[in-house]
DNA sequence: TAAGTTTCTGAAAGCCCTTCCATAGAACCG
DNA sequence: CGGTTCTATGGAAGGGCTTTCAGAAACTTA
């Protein structure tokens, strides 16, 4: 029914070695049979059967990438990097979004059938621990993005040195006062950023307002959403507390969520209340964040790079990567009077 | 090296058939046998090969998505759709993102590779000619979303109705002049938006004026981006010509540019100008946009499930479907003088 | 109890490819 | 020109599964 490499050979009058050859580009054919091959299979529009091929050579080209809150701006992006670096070698992407923790075991034991994917991407999520051995005892190379495991490759944003710049930004323009409104420390992230925050103060000789440090309580995407943002400056702002005049935010969303607050009290920013968040989501420019930027799409391309690397050489050393983040000067932090709206940011 | 049907036939002295009998859950198996096979699969961590069952089955339960532009939120959130009905039915999604015609085709190729995917789901993009004979001839199943052919499936959005409605919406309010900023005319939609915006317009015995009417030429993502509502609002207004109190623009996105450049410029909304978009795109809440609503979730669940029927029934009546947009009225248009910023919406 | 049914099971065939191996023939060498 | 080396080629094996087929075993029935 469908064409394989049977007809081909016996149309040619070759073996279906040699078809096999010709169509893998082996040097050892002639150029006459390779002529006659090529010509008939282009007759017959043949195309090679995917699995039949990878069963055959062990090998899928194909990859699997397990990520949270389909929705997130940040995994688009990051995304994004994976699919056009991917594609530039002909591999196949399969996408698993996995909005909980039975999800994403079900995903990864999908990812470890045997032949399915060569390798697997994980985004922010903590691998179970039952998967660890899991993994390597199958050699399934897999690869963590913006979380981390001492036993896999990994690459991440350092938190730490983000949350300092951020909040050495404010100081840097002349806040004392300032506070943090943070995800759901559940989150590594969170407490990551949060520590930094703290440090950074402390360093400075700043004191620390434990009562202008929020915490977020939400479990959805772990506080890193809009309406935990709207919900904490609410809250704040209802309490009747003198508010302080800068805050660092946990993540771009936040401060988005933060800002429908504020402007619903007639706060404005950057003149009351200066702000810095971090992502950079793609969005973050149409309300002029200040923010902490993380190279997204670089990240899903090293991802892949590094994939790539593991599946050669299984025995490589481990490796992790550390991307700094970069300050993004917009409006939202008061630093630039004369910012305009403009698509180069 | 790993562990296959026949070490389970071995172990549990029983044939490799009756294995994989069990593992598929046929009845004909005494109750003895599949607990012999069972307990000998679980103590062995057997896992099925996903490419040999794909050969063997003719089935890969696999299928490919290609989508343009892949960070537009539009697709973002279809995808969504397309990935949890697919995994509740345990299949896989590879994604393709096509930025241009070459990708287009090379990812149109990919997916006729017999039996790499079961499937292929078209978003956006126009079917290339060639592509028709050929998809009908391999009997590869195509289903096309928020694009059209004759000859195959498809999920589209009424721009008719919606663009109507918008109109509709804004001349209930009491506006007279009216403008509409569309993307490029290249775009079906904005074709389909434009035509019924002026017939809508006539039907209510009001002027067009041409003047007020703006397609985009920008190619990227055909006009339907931040930057072509942008520069488009701002030509408007240092033109000098007298303003519309009211537009229709043809995306989301557009709105949010347009929105940036009349608060540049003093311009308030709705109070100056009213606003009524298209799309209801997650971020159009935090901008307050009166928009039309697709249903965007639904439309990738619907598109996956005419897929599925497809797969089962090749010879089934092509169907096209069309989904209406319904008017969310948040501030932009003014209809809503005390609207709350809120998640509800 | 013999014949006829039905149920379960093992093994072979088939899915389509890659790769290894053996061979035929060409090319080379002294 | 016989023997050796090399190259191109055909075909079998193998990858891991599903499914068909035929036979064995268990069960009916008269």
């Amino acid at each position: 029914m469908a064409v394989t490499i049977y007809d081909i050979a016996r149309e040619a009058n070759v073996g279906i070695g040699t078809v096999s050859r010709v169509l893998n580009n082996s040097p050892k054919v002639t150029t006459e049979t390779r002529d006659k091959v090529v010509t008939v299979a282009k007759r017959l529009n043949y195309q090679p059967h995917a699995f039949a091929q990878a069963l055959a050579r062990k090998r899928s080209n194909t990859l699997s990438a397990i990520i949270p809150f389909f929705t997130n701006y940040f995994f688009i992006q990051v995304l994004q990097g994976v699919q056009e670096t991917l594609a530039a070698v002909g591999y196949d992407l399969i996408i698993h979004g996995a909005n909980t923790q039975e999800q994403l075991e079900e995903y990864l034991v999908r990812s470890m059938r045997k032949g399915r994917v060569d390798g697997t991407l994980l985004f922010s999520l903590e691998l179970p621990d039952v998967f660890v051995e899991n993994f390597i005892d199958k050699k399934n190379p897999l690869v963590l993005v913006d979380t981390f495991h001492p036993l896999f490759d990994s690459i991440r944003v350092d938190n730490v040195i983000g949350a300092k710049k951020a909040t050495e930004h404010l100081i840097s323009l002349g806040h004392t006062s300032i506070g943090m409104l943070n995800a759901n420390l559940k989150s590594v992230r969170a407490k990551e950023r949060l520590s930094s925050f703290k440090e950074t103060m402390q360093l400075h000789g700043l004191d620390i307002h434990e009562e202008f440090i929020f915490n977020s309580t939400f479990t959805k995407n772990d506080g890193f959403s809009r309406e935990a943002g709207y919900d904490a400056m609410i809250g704040l702002i209802r309490s009747g507390a003198k508010l302080p005049t800068a805050f660092f935010v946990s993540s771009d969303v936040q401060a988005i969520g933060m800002l429908a607050a504020l402007r619903e009290n007639q706060i404005r920013v950057p003149e009351d209340i200066a702000i810095v968040s971090f992502d950079d989501i793609e969005i973050a420019k149409f309300f002029d964040l200040t923010t902490m930027r993380q190279p997204m799409f670089e990240m899903g391309e090293i991802a892949v790079k590094k994939m790539l690397e593991r599946i050669e050489n299984p025995s490589a050393p481990i490796s992790s990567t550390n991307f700094t983040p970069t300050l993004v000067v917009r409006s939202s932090c008061g630093a630039n009077k004369n910012y305009i709206f403009s698509d180069s940011n």
